[in-house]
DNA sequence: TAGATTGTTAATCGATTAACAATC
DNA sequence: TAGATTGTTAATCGATTAACAATC
């Protein structure tokens, strides 16, 4: 019987995977058509048996002795995160956080497409921005029903979040990608992913006290 | 002897500690002294030993049978992280998402206060946004240099990254928050912490893509 | 054949979860 | 004393690293 590849699992690894899909696009585009997983580990400075393993969960092989087919992992990249078919979402809360959004180029190539944006502010209201149009905040039920979305980045001050959130639930968006600091309180069928800006400036902050006590050290 | 409690340790917890931090703010506004960790947990929707084994790493102490001290815990987190002291950083690139960073008051609670925007864009040079002046990126190296400055928060288009990244290695920048997808190729005396979107992005999708074929076998 | 590199299994390491004695 | 909750040690789980046979 065929053994299935582990296809739930393992959140570091898929963080990972956008990294290698641009390095292999890249290695595409210059006629690469085959590469070690040696090699990508060089480029992007990973251990090459992480590489290997965080191939291994998308379904991709390789043939021993040569390498991989550069077409082939980006396929199977693409088809395990859902990157080869296009997911309309929509951006609520228009503001500076929520346009840097909606400049932001790359989330194409990541199966990703704005097609709304939403605001309470009347001076945002009727305007489009990056060709994104932003509509009333309480035109998004109807619209989400009307476009099969299903999908919203909140992009809205911290103190509003949790109320947006619950017209997200009600417009049934599944999928909340959250960037405010509230942690949102769902039903348990819509899935919140957290973007916490503290939570890397945390890191960070501490990587920093280690090299500064590190130096004093010595 | 004493223990030394691990103080290196635990890029999760590190992570977790900015949510309890906030709550506990909250918990000191409201005037609340004491807080098990089974309340925070509850609060925060994380399992209770979950609470108890992050907050270790801080040094927080607390009493059997009582709980902790809220002033203390805030205390000891803060310490942790070096939130205590503020930090001054630089933000390079004043673009779209730039902007967004200088607006997020949220920063200097976390110790951070962002005391000058570089660009190389005239219309910006000049000019203040929320209060923080743009400068010409050539003068970095010397401001940095006259105003102490060692961390950087880079905001650039990926183009540019790598180039902008040795102007900043040698103002002596020491730590550099990365908001560009380009990895940075760094001397091992320069931190560089990377805020991949597109990681979050991934672990979204894939996550969206197990919820809907749990419903289609349903 | 020799060298390279995957596929796969095993070993190690680190984080999470569980259990429980100590004590307020 | 009884209940609550920390402090601490042990058990489990998952991710990373290592090793090596298979094979191009």
């Amino acid at each position: 019987m065929d053994k299935q590849p582990n296809r739930t699992g393992k959140r570091p690894s898929i963080r990972r995977l956008p990294m290698y899909l641009k390095t292999l696009r890249q290695f595409h585009n210059a006629g690469r058509e085959i590469v070690s997983s040696a090699h990508l580990a060089r480029e992007l400075n990973v251990p090459q048996i992480n590489v290997k393993k965080d191939l291994e969960i998308t379904g991709a092989t390789g043939k021993t002795g040569v390498g991989y087919m550069v077409k082939s992992l980006i396929y199977h990249i693409e088809s395990f995160l859902g990157w080869n078919n296009t997911t309309d979402a929509f951006l609520v809360g228009a503001g500076n956080l929520g346009q840097a959004l909606m400049g932001y180029q790359g989330f194409q190539q990541h199966g990703l497409r704005i097609t709304a944006a939403f605001d309470t502010d009347i001076a945002l209201i009727g305007k489009q921005i990056d060709k994104i149009p932003v509509f009333p905040l309480n035109k998004l039920t109807n619209l989400a029903s009307r476009m099969h979305v299903h999908l919203a980045i909140l992009t809205v001050p911290a103190l509003c979040a949790q109320d947006v959130c619950e017209q997200l639930v009600k417009a049934d968006i599944r999928g909340i990608w959250n960037f405010t600091s509230e942690p949102l309180k769902v039903p348990p069928t819509v899935i919140v992913h957290q973007e916490d800006l503290t939570a890397g400036l945390a890191e960070l902050s501490v990587r920093i006290k280690q090299l500064l006590t590190e130096e004093n050290q010595l």
